[in-house]
DNA sequence: ATGGTTGTTGCACAA
């Protein structure tokens, strides 16, 4: 059994010790870490190290920031784009292989509002990942993009889709992207163990949103066809979003069988 | 319509 999570940790360093003591009930054997707010040198690669794993980290220090952690190898290790685009200063993508899976870590971007720059922004790293995969990938291999899509798949994965409307995270120019990495061949595997909606794995911070199940499910194990099929459980730990200073996200489980 | 909270850094901004 490999087992895989992706996990926005909102800040390593004021996590690291939730995210260690979670690690080592949970004992994954590839980790994909989203905003760890970290410099490269600032990455606690000894903590990881002592309970087995190889670390690969792209950072920029204050803001973004994603991570592998791997158990069963890391290979080929890329941060960021591999095109002749424009310079991206923000950090937002990994890539490792880790046990015969392709993998990626990646935080996409917020988007903030509709007319938001950031949100074109988003659409257009989107597009620029879909293009990675036409480019670099091979829809039949075994691979994985895990990470915060900062987009709702559908009306299921929010808690209210009203409160949506005019808002970020279920725009249909969003979805729109998504589904074009559905197209190229990657899969919800969340959605090929569970039908029903409210089951999330963001709650804002304000207004007691967690308590109250005003929630999202943005963070995503989108893979190609033949590893989806390998999947033998989805689970989001929303214990985990329990107790004293949690991320803003819960860890997104997947068991792969061998 | 606004507010609410947390993490960065520094007295604002991103989420």
């Amino acid at each position: 059994m490999l087992r895989l999570v992706t996990w926005n940790v909102n800040s390593l360093k004021a996590r690291l010790d939730r995210v260690t003591e979670w690690l080592e009930q949970f004992s994954p054997d590839i980790v994909c870490l989203q905003e760890t707010k970290l410099a490269d040198k600032a990455f606690p690669d000894l903590t990881f190290r002592e309970m087995g794993y190889d670390c690969a980290h792209h950072g920029q220090g204050q803001w973004n920031g994603v991570a592998i952690l791997s158990k069963v190898g890391l290979d080929d290790v890329r941060a960021g784009w591999d095109d002749d685009g424009e310079d991206d200063p923000e950090a937002r993508l990994l890539w490792a292989t880790c046990g015969g899976v392709r993998v990626a870590s990646a935080y996409v971007p917020n988007g903030r509002s509709l007319d938001d720059d950031h949100y074109t922004y988003k659409l257009r790293w989107l597009e620029r990942l879909r293009a990675t995969l036409d480019d670099h990938e091979d829809a039949g291999s075994q691979l994985a993009i895990c990470g915060d899509y900062n987009i709702a798949p559908d009306d299921r994965d929010v808690w209210s889709p009203k409160a949506f409307e005019g808002a970020t995270h279920t725009s249909e120019p969003e979805r729109a992207a998504l589904a074009r990495l559905e197209e190229w061949g990657l899969e919800d595997v969340f959605r090929r163990h569970h039908d029903v909606g409210g089951l999330f794995s963001w709650w804002d911070y304000r207004g007691g949103d967690f308590h109250q199940g005003r929630g999202m499910r943005i963070d995503l194990v989108m893979a190609t066809r033949s590893l989806a099929e390998r999947s033998a459980m989805v689970v989001i730990d929303r214990n985990a979003r329990k107790g004293k200073q949690p991320s803003d996200h819960a860890p997104v489980v997947v068991d792969f069988t061998d």
